[in-house]
Formats: structure tokens, C-alpha cells, sequence
RNA sequence: GGGCGGUUAGCUCAGUUGGUUAGAGUACUUGCUCGACACGCAAGGGGUCACAGGUUCGAAUCCUGUACCGCCCACCA
């Protein structure tokens, strides 16, 4: 044989990988059997695969792989998600490295570097995939934004607009100063970090003095502030309320107000009023028809609207002029110093605040008013909410249910547009001509119009498109005349017939066509046949982090625009940490590999290494040790095999059996002169066949990754393999033969079972053992067979395994050398248990070196002897020459001594009347049975010790 | 502030409806190059199951509380 004597896997992998694909055995069509569907949750193009994208891979594969030899029509379709903001803010760093910016070479450009960038890592990543295995339908293959998927996005928006569910609001929203966006709910995080509490006093007008005292964490947006608030039930600012007081610094005269809102406990129970910059402030202002001041500007720098009373008028006695155009820590800082001067700062505490920055670059967000287009969600989460609680989708675990349902519950509408280039253009239009008298934002700080940019500016319409797509003009303003939604660019203005348009410079949260990508890669909204086939899909595999952001939004497109969920299945995995319980973050430096991992140690390795740590609910940690772990179990496999195929009569035992067993049924059982081990691994493998396919169908990979490790290595190759080997190595040519059979049976059965976790290796030593072109890919998964299971093997086999052990243990114990053999007196009261050994002691004398085994009926002991009780079987070690007996006599009394401790637990629950009443029947015949072998035991020890004694 | 999860051998983790002596990998000790495998074989040592109560004949497992760690959600300036 020239097969190596460890697994190389680099070069077996590429050859399956070449070989899978030559085949096309990942490709499926609509056919007549039926499909099992899982979609891809779409990478971004943000850069490379990392540890969380392997293992969420690869339990789809797992999936993919054992439905597909279960006899369904399995379907993977593959794909990578544009990634918004992410994508662009990792472009724009690299282009900037490069001295280039993307306000200077504009929209269209920049867009250019954009697609550049996602061919480049979007094939990476596909390739990626590739190598791990995953045998995703590559002919299916799509993008977020291609154009198939941006036709259904634009369908979906366009029909949701003439719905009326999406619409202009002026929100408070996170925006991010340094991408210049505003951020999503979900788009940001937030940490408690260590601030300040600044008591800053606001004198009463006309009313010199007295004072009212706010507490603030952020003093710099008292720049903006419109109003004072108080409870109203409280005693100490009654006096107060209705009354004005001065804004220090700017002299902005605001009223003082009483609200609910307002916790008189806090701080001193006065609260500056700051509507423009925060969310609980925006509201209160509502509620009191505020005036709101913009105070920060979109670079976080604070702005000259500030100047204006509450009337916009400019305020007389301005005196925080320098603060203008300043950034706000900036301002704050000389803020604080001002205040400190003028005797306006009552004091300052430590205070811990949570702060909110940006999920992808950390900046702290600034809460800002401003225009944004959102979506409607009341509708569309109850109905997801019934559909949850209808069972419609299942989550795996079911754990997550709860969170899912609380999510939905408290959904505010969605924020669908993003101030970014790097995305699906929102597709609506403005006529030039019916818009045209529509503020449509600042442009050199003045508020701009069409008209205006037509008529005093002189510019072009395509100027002024231009100056709009690139966010030259800010915020677009328009009310709903002259705007429409449209899948293609528009023709003609339905109201005025002209047809110069500007496109809304905005695009559309990554999300909103992840959200469609179920439906969408089957080529919705047309009715393909592909949709029809493979739509609803059957499982959606994905990370607990992006349960709001992307599963819910999905059961909801699902549910809008087909009426049904997505999926009837979320299997909902943890999340990959390092080995200290950090999330892996390339920032954190702490990332593994995968590729790393692949090269070093094989990709069935990282494959078995993550499927045996994914544990349903639970993050996991992984480290080398589990890698080393996996890629050991991979060359124990190896190995076995390679003895297996060793001992094979290439032509004579080869063919017929794996001829029939090819068609998976068993064959091996109705061999004639099938003995004791023989029925016992066939029985084993059988139970673990049952197990292992009830644990991937329960979303259990560790659990069939651990039963698979546990049956091939500690019984398989730690024991049955042992026992087989006298008899492969005997004359007898009809035992060899079976022997031959039932290997073959195990082996082909363990191949295939493993296969959907561990591909290449399985594939390359299946093809080994066949010879055949047809692969494990597309062979039929082993079933489960009650008919095989055989409980008396089971029972039968642990006493030769017992009697063995405590042989192998007596001669590590008394340094009996490995090359010496022994001989043993055995005696056994069970003509039963008699039998049994009898019958197998070949088995015995090999695996404990034994040279002789006699049995006695005299209760004589022999001399010169270490010995074992296992049940009725007493068995005495003939070591003449060889025994130290004082050792010995230790040994046995240590023995004697962990009997009487167990002894005396079931002696304590047999006095127990209660124990005895209550307890179920079986249970208490158990221990009744188990006191007495442990009596029966010790008193034969004692015997022995006593004999010792003698000597 | 609310919710969820974790705490089991030196380390990383399993432990199904409460019921054998709480398991595995790794690390450790000892002995093995004997015809699959030293990425191996054999034998061993190692745990008050975070803590405190409770339910029960019986608790790692169920309940309550506490501590520490982690995550998610929330408008307390």
C-alpha cells in the first residue's frame, strides 16, 4: 500500500474540490423530487472571510449535504450582500491612503472604485467558500446588487410607496460625523463610559438674583437649548413655571416649562430643553410646540444657527461667538471654561453616561433632526408576530423566541435611507418643473431651490442633478408634489408631462434588499419557476446578531409580498469568540484565520473542530487545542481506514460485498457466522446512526460530532479493531472473509455518516475503497435499523472488555513488561459468564497478553497472584517472581475501600423507609441489586487480602 | 433599569425527562517504536458541579436569593 502513514490534506482537497465541481454536483434544477432550500445569509464585501462566516458556512453545509444524500433535490444558492456604509467606509480608507478623496472625484467615480473593490472581494469570498467545502449551487450564485436584485428592490420600494407605507419624517437620528450618515437603531452601540454632571445655573429674567440650576452631561448643546424643564409637583420650582430664563452665553431668552417627563430626583431636578440634539427633548418640545435650534452641524462643529432667538431673529448680546464652527469637545471644553469664569458653573460630578458611536468606525454619533425616508412598520410586525406565535417560523433554539417577539413588539418604523453613495439609489424621482419651488437644502449656507439654482444661478438641469448626487445640495426637502416612485427612470412627469428629473441622492439601507434576498435570488418579483419550486426555503441559518436587523425584516418582506414566512426554520448559532470569551474583531487583533486554520491543520479539521464546539444556544470559544483535536480524529480516521483496506484480498473480498452494500442496506447482518464482536459494532454503529441523524435534524452538530468521535475511536478502533485483528490474522479463511465484510460495512457507514461534516476526507477514502467515479456526495446517508440493535451484545461484550481492562491494569500495576505474557486462572460461577469468556478468549489472551487462561471451580486461591473481580468472574494474575505483595495488598484494600463508600450510599437509601416507599420500584430493586455485587465483591476481596496475609 | 445566558478536573467544554462510581479533549504521571496510527497505544492521578437557602426518598439537573463574568434591550438630562 503507498497510501501515507499520516493525512495530507492540501492536495486531496484541491482534488475533490476540482473534481465536485468538474460533476456539478452542487448544481440543482427544479425537478419532481422534493427540494430542501437553504439561502445564504450573504457575506459582505467588506473584506475576507473570518472564523464566524466558517462556522456559519459550514453548518449549512452539514445541512445542505445530509438532506442532499437523504434523497432531497438540495439547493444552496450562495451570494455576497454589498454591505453599505461598511463597504464604502472600508473604500474610502484606502482611497484616502492614496491621497485620494471621495467629495473630490464625485459620485459616479468614486461608485467606480466602489465596484472595483466588490468584484475583487466578492470573488475572494466566493472562493473562499469554496475551500471550505461548502457546496453551494455556484450557478445560482448573486449580489445584492446586481441587477436582477436591484429590480427587485426598486419593485419592492416602488410598491410600498404607492402603498403609502413609506414617507418623509423629520427624526431625531444617530448620525455619524465622520460617514456623514445617519445610522440606524442597530447601526450603532453603545458603552457607559466615564463623563462628567455639569451643574450650570441659568439666571431668572428680570430676576437677577435668582437662579435656575440644570444639570447636563453635555454642555455644549445648551447652545441650542429652547426651554428649562420641571416637574410640575415639584415644590421647589413652582414659583418658577411660566416664567423665562436667560441662556448663559448665548442670552437666548427660553421659558420655563413644566413636564411629566421630568425626574425630580435627578440631578436638580431641572432640565435644559435641547430639541434639536435629543431624542427625550424632541419630544418634549412636540409636546410644548418648541422652537428647535440647531446647534451641531453634521461634522459634530457647532453652528451659527445659534445666533437666532426663538423667533430666528438675531439676539442682541451675543456673546459665544468664538464657539462657532468649532468642534463640539472643543466647544465644550471652552464652554465649561466661560461659565467657570462668569461664576455660572454651580459645580461638576463624576458621572458614568452611556455614549452611542458608530458600529464601523466608532466615531461618537451626534443625535440630529433631520429629513429621512422611513417605512411603516406597525402592519408588518404584527403580522410577523402572529406568524411567530402561529409556529409559522420556529426558532431554533427556541430561547429566541422571546427576545424576537419583545423586538417586534416595541418596532418603531424603519429609517430606510442613508446619506451615503454606496448602495441602491432610492428610486424617486422629482420633477424639475413641479418641484421646482421646494427647498431642496444649503448650498454655501444659503437654503437652495430647483428655481433658484435655474434662474439666479444659471445653472443646467444637469448641473443641478449633479450638484444633488453628490450631495453638494444638503438634504433634499420636498413635499409630495412633484415626487414619485418609479422602478425605471421615469419618462414623462404624470402631472406636468415635462421630463427633467432629479433622482433622491439617498440610497437605501443594505438591509432593505437583504431583507428581499430570500425571494429575491429566485428572480422575484417575476414567477420563475425557481421561485415557485424552491420559495418558501426551509432553513435560515444565522448568527443571533443580526436577528433584528436581517431575519425579522425578512419575515416581514416575506409576508408583505407573498403572504408567507420565508422559511418555516431559523437555526440560530452562536457566535465564534477567541479563547478569553472576546468577540473577534480584527481592531481587537484577535481573529483566527480560517484559511490559516485550513492550511495548517485541513479544512475537515476547522470543519470538525467548529461543528464539535457549535453548540445549540451558546457562544464558543476555540483555540488551537480544538483544531489539533480534529485534525488528530482526522488521521485516527485515516488510519483505520488504511488498516482496513490493508487487509483486504484486493479482488477476492472487495467487490461482491461493497456491490451490495453499495445500495445501503445491510448486508453484513445476515452473514451465517456473524460471532460476538462482530454483532456488537454492528449494533453500536447502529445506535449511532439513529443518534447522529436525530442530532443534525435537531440542529445538533456538536452532538453528532461527538457521537461520531466516541464510536469511531473508543469503540470501533479501540476495541473492535483490536479483536478483529487475530482473526484477520488467523488461517481460518471463511472468518477472515466476514470479518472483512463487517469492516467494510463499518467503514463505508462511518464515511458517510461523517461526510457532511468532514467532505474531503471522506470523499478521497470512500473513492479509495470503491474505485468508482460515483461519489459520497450523492451516496445514500445510512438508516437507522431497529432490527440491528442488539442489547445482549452489549452486555456480553462489556465483560470481555472488563475482564481485559482489569488484566492490562494488574500488569501496568505490578511493571509486568508489555513483552511478557501471563497466565491466569479464571472463576466464574455463570456457566453463562463461563461461556462467554470462553468463547472469546482469543480476544483476551491478545489484548492483555495473556499466554493461558485456566479455569477453576476450587475456591482455592493461587499463589503468588494478583487479582480482579468483575461481577461473578474472579480472576487471578499468575505472577510468580513478578509480585510485590505488599503492593498488591495495597491495591486491593483501596479497592476495598471505594466499595465501602458506595457501599455505604446504597446501604444508607436501602434504611431509608422513605426511600423505600416513595422511591419507584425499579429504582429501588436497583440499589437493593447493587448493594449486594458490592458485598458479594468485598467479601471476595477481603478472602483475598486475608490469603495475602497468609502467604 | 429590564431581559437572557454562563459559573462542572490545571485549561477548553459535554451532561438529554431529577436516580449507576459526574464524562470528553487537552495538560499531567507511568509504561510502550508489538504487522493502521507517536497526529499513536495501554494504565493511572485529578472535581464540595460558584455560593446560600428551599422542594424531594434522592439535586450538577427543579425553585428562590447572592456573587462574579458575558451578551442584548431601554429616552433618565
Amino acid at each position: 500500500m503507498e497510501i501515507s502513514k499520516t493525512y495530507e490534506p492540501i492536495e486531496i482537497e484541491k482534488k475533490w474540490l476540482n473534481f465536485w465541481e468538474e460533476h456539478k454536483l452542487y448544481h440543482s434544477e427544479p425537478n419532481n423530487s422534493k427540494p430542501f432550500t437553504i439561502v445564504i445569509p450573504p457575506p459582505n464585501v467588506t473584506g475576507s472571510l473570518h472564523m464566524g462566516h466558517a462556522l456559519n458556512n459550514l453548518l449549512q453545509d452539514i445541512i445542505i449535504r445530509f438532506k442532499r444524500m437523504n434523497g432531497f433535490n438540495s439547493c444552496w444558492v450562495p451570494g455576497t450582500d454589498h454591505g453599505g456604509i461598511a463597504t464604502q467606509n472600508v473604500v474610502e480608507r484606502i482611497l484616502k491612503k492614496a491621497g485620494i478623496l471621495r467629495e473630490n472625484i464625485g459620485r459616479d467615480k468614486f461608485l467606480e472604485e466602489m465596484w472595483k473593490w466588490r468584484k475583487e472581494t466578492g470573488d475572494t469570498i466566493l472562493y473562499q467558500l469554496k475551500k471550505l467545502g461548502c457546496s453551494c449551487d455556484w450557478d445560482k450564485t448573486s449580489f445584492t446588487m446586481d441587477d436582477r436584485r436591484s429590480k427587485s428592490v426598486n419593485y419592492a420600494f416602488t410598491k410600498l410607496y404607492e402603498k403609502g407605507l413609506i414617507y418623509r419624517g423629520e427624526r431625531i437620528v444617530d448620525w455619524c460625523p465622520r460617514c456623514g450618515t445617519a445610522l440606524n437603531e442597530s447601526e450603532v452601540e453603545q458603552e457607559d463610559e466615564k463623563g462628567k454632571l455639569w451643574y450650570i445655573k441659568y439666571p431668572i429674567q428680570n430676576e437677577s438674583d435668582k437662579l435656575i440650576i440644570v444639570a447636563t452631561t453635555r454642555p455644549e448643546t445648551m447652545l441650542g437649548d429652547t426651554a428649562v424643564a420641571v416637574n410640575p409637583n415639584d415644590e421647589r420650582y413652582k414659583k418658577f413655571i411660566g416664567k423665562n430664563a436667560v441662556l448663559p452665553l448665548v442670552n437666548r431668552i427660553i421659558p420655563i416649562i413644566s413636564d411629566e417627563m421630568v425626574d425630580p430626583k435627578f440631578g436638580t431636578g431641572a432640565v435644559k430643553i435641547t430639541p434639536a440634539h435629543d431624542r427625550n427633548d424632541a419630544e418634549t418640545a412636540r409636546r410644548h410646540n418648541l422652537v428647535l435650534i440647531h446647534a451641531i452641524d453634521k461634522e459634530a462643529k457647532i453652528t451659527s444657527f445659534i445666533i437666532n432667538d426663538l423667533n430666528g431673529q438675531p439676539i442682541k448680546n451675543f456673546e459665544a461667538n468664538e464657539l462657532i464652527g468649532k468642534d463640539r469637545y472643543e466647544a465644550r471644553k471652552i464652554l465649561i471654561e466661560k461659565l467657570k469664569e462668569k461664576e455660572l458653573l454651580e459645580k461638576e460630578e463624576n458621572y458614568v453616561l452611556p455614549i452611542t458611536r458608530c458600529y464601523r468606525c466608532d466615531t461618537a454619533t451626534e443625535p440630529l433632526i433631520s429629513k429621512q425616508w422611513f417605512l411603516k412598520m406597525n402592519g408588518m410586525a404584527k403580522r410577523a408576530m402572529e406568524s411567530a406565535k402561529t409556529e409559522e417560523t420556529k426558532f431554533f433554539p427556541e430561547k429566541w423566541l422571546k427576545p424576537y417577539l419583545l423586538w417586534l413588539e416595541n418596532l418603531k418604523d424603519w429609517c430606510i435611507s442613508r446619506q451615503i453613495w454606496w448602495g441602491h439609489q432610492i428610486p424617486l424621482w422629482y420633477c424639475m418643473n413641479c418641484a421646482g419651488e421646494h427647498i431642496l437644502g444649503t448650498l454655501d449656507d444659503k437654503a437652495v431651490s430647483i428655481k433658484w439654482m435655474l434662474e439666479t444661478l444659471k445653472l443646467t438641469p444637469q448641473q443641478i442633478k449633479e450638484k444633488v448626487k453628490d450631495y453638494e445640495v444638503g438634504n433634499i426637502n420636498i413635499d409630495s408634489k412633484g415626487v414619485f416612485a418609479s422602478e425605471k427612470q421615469p419618462e414623462k412627469c404624470p402631472q406636468c408631462g415635462k421630463s427633467d428629473f432629479i433622482r433622491d441622492p439617498d440610497v437605501l439601507d443594505t438591509w432593505f434588499s437583504s431583507a428581499l434576498w430570500p425571494m429575491s435570488v429566485f428572480g422575484w418579483p417575476e414567477e420563475t419557476k425557481e421561485l415557485k419550486y424552491y420559495y418558501p426555503t426551509d432553513v435560515l441559518v444565522t448568527g443571533h446578531e443580526i436577528l433584528y436587523l436581517w431575519v425579522a425584516r425578512m419575515i416581514m418582506m416575506g409576508l408583505e409580498f407573498r403572504n408567507n414566512v420565508p422559511y418555516h426554520d431559523v437555526y440560530i448559532h452562536g457566535i465564534v469568540r477567541d479563547s478569553k470569551g472576546k468577540k473577534m474583531s480584527k481592531s481587537l487583533g484577535n481573529v483566527i484565520d480560517p484559511l490559516g486554520i485550513m492550511e495548517k491543520f485541513g479544512t475537515d479539521a476547522l470543519r470538525f473542530a467548529l461543528a464539535y464546539q457549535g453548540i445549540p444556544g451558546r457562544d464558543m470559544q476555540i483555540s488551537d487545542e480544538n483544531f489539533l483535536m480534529a485534525r488528530n480524529f482526522a488521521n485516527k480516521l485515516w488510519n483505520v481506514s488504511r488498516f482496513v483496506m490493508m487487509n483486504l484480498d484486493q479482488n477476492a473480498v472487495i467487490l461482491p460485498p461493497l456491490a451490495s452494500l453499495a445500495s445501503g442496506g445491510s448486508s453484513a447482518k445476515n452473514l451465517d457466522d456473524l460471532e460476538l464482536t462482530d454483532k456488537w459494532i454492528l449494533s453500536e454503529l447502529n445506535l449511532t446512526i439513529k443518534n447522529v441523524t436525530k442530532a443534525i435534524e435537531d440542529y445538533n452538530p456538536s452532538e453528532a460530532s461527538r457521537l461520531l468521535y466516541e464510536f469511531i475511536w473508543s469503540k470501533y478502533c479501540d476495541w473492535y479493531v483490536e479483536f478483529s485483528k487475530t482473526r484477520l490474522y488467523g488461517n481460518d479463511e471463511k472468518t477472515k472473509s466476514t470479518t472483512q465484510k463487517v469492516h467494510i460495512e463499518i467503514i463505508e457507514k462511518i464515511l458517510k455518516l461523517l461526510h457532511p461534516i468532514m467532505p474531503f476526507i471522506t470523499e478521497e477514502i470512500f473513492q479509495n475503497l470503491k474505485k468508482q467515479s460515483k461519489s459520497i456526495m450523492i451516496s445514500d446517508y445510512p438508516k437507522y435499523d431497529e432490527s440491528e440493535t442488539d442489547k445482549t451484545a452489549d452486555e456480553e461484550i462489556r465483560e470481555v472488555i472488563e475482564v481485559i481492562t482489569a488484566i492490562r491494569n494488574i500488569r501496568s500495576e505490578m511493571n509486568v513488561k508489555q513483552s511478557d505474557l501471563v497466565d491466569i486462572i479464571i472463576k466464574i460461577s455463570s456457566d453463562e459468564s463461563e461461556k462467554i469468556i470462553n468463547e472469546n478468549k482469543q480476544y483476551i489472551n491478545s489484548l492483555a497478553k495473556v499466554k493461558e487462561i485456566k479455569f477453576s471451580k476450587t475456591s482455592e486461591k493461587p499463589k503468588l497472584s494478583a487479582s480482579a473481580i468483575i461481577g461473578n468472574i474472579e480472576i487471578f494474575v499468575l505472577l510468580e517472581g513478578k509480585i510485590d505483595l505488599e503492593k498488591e495488598k495495597k491495591r486491593l484494600e483501596s479497592q476495598i475501600h471505594k466499595i465501602n463508600q458506595e457501599a455505604n450510599v446504597c446501604a444508607a437509601k436501602i434504611s431509608n423507609k422513605n426511600f423505600l416507599e416513595k422511591a419507584n420500584p425499579e429504582e429501588v430493586e436497583r440499589v437493593k441489586q447493587k448493594l449486594q455485587e458490592l458485598y458479594d465483591k468485598k467479601k471476595k476481596l477481603e478472602e483475598i487480602v486475608k490469603n495475602l496475609d497468609i502467604k
